[in-house]
DNA sequence: TTATTATTGCAACTCATTTTCATTAAGCGC
DNA sequence: GCGCTTAATGAAAATGAGTTGCAATAATAA
């Protein structure tokens, strides 16, 4: 049958994204988690990663430049971001207008929903004073 | 001045998009592309496409791997999509769910909204009953 | 402890997108 | 139409996130 392993190099990105107080891109995982096994490959973050989205205790989100960011998957709370454009700060945004529309979209058309990716992009009280000096 | 030149190659980009009836990646784009100006190169495609972005004329959205698609932006309607992780079908989904709740949203944090991606995934009603076979 | 095999490290690879730079061609004035 | 300025192009190389193949390693069950 199938064996969830429970490596060190597993524990390490999930507790990289458990300390972390916001999303962390794959790239980022990987530049902290050197620091604990200099050794360990990127591809073992990405799969580990992976791993960990598919088995839904981690979610991912997608930058504009289509680069992936990862957090803890909230037992409960369903989160999304807005992200600035300047400094790259997310800040949260707990309520998802989607939970409560999806069943009605859906039906319409026989499509099976399985999740979605919703981002809001702007500039952040500072940036956007920093632009008016 | 900046001189925004109207070149055959932007033309084409444009129109493209406009006799299209879902929206494109920059690859399908560019392979449409060729059979008019065979030589056109992909970052000219690249390049307009950007161009016609922060210009307003089309909008932008994101596949799950991160993927860009494009479309004419509807002078008013403003729509996004139901993605099928399997046949990548696009099923339009006109209701903006965060039209109405943008403000209040960005209120509480002083951040000053641009825009936003959304995009749902699952499965289309074909691909949903094949899996069932 | 040992056998099994999931997972790893590493290097090579894919593929969308970007960049560099010499060449071309819009759009301007004449 | 003619020439000039320079934005835009084509071509090729580069970038960078993410993936893959494979031999070596290490987490589990026996």
């Amino acid at each position: 049958m199938s064996e969830a392993r429970n490596t060190k190099q597993k524990k390490l990105v999930l507790s990289l994204l458990k300390n972390s107080d916001r999303p962390l891109t794959a790239g980022e995982i990987y530049r902290l988690a050197i620091r604990h096994f200099p050794k360990i490959a990127k591809s073992t973050v990405y799969r580990n990663l992976d791993a960990l989205v598919s088995r839904g205790e981690v979610s991912q989100g997608l930058h504009q430049n289509g680069e992936s960011f990862y957090s803890i998957a909230g037992e409960h709370s369903h989160s999304h971001y807005m992200i600035c454009r300047e400094c790259r700060q997310m800040i949260d945004f707990p309520q998802c207008p989607l939970s409560s529309m999806e069943r009605g979209i859906a039906d319409a058309s026989g499509f099976h929903i399985t999740g979605h990716s919703l981002q809001i992009y702007g500039y952040c009280k500072d940036c956007n004073n920093k632009k008016k000096n």
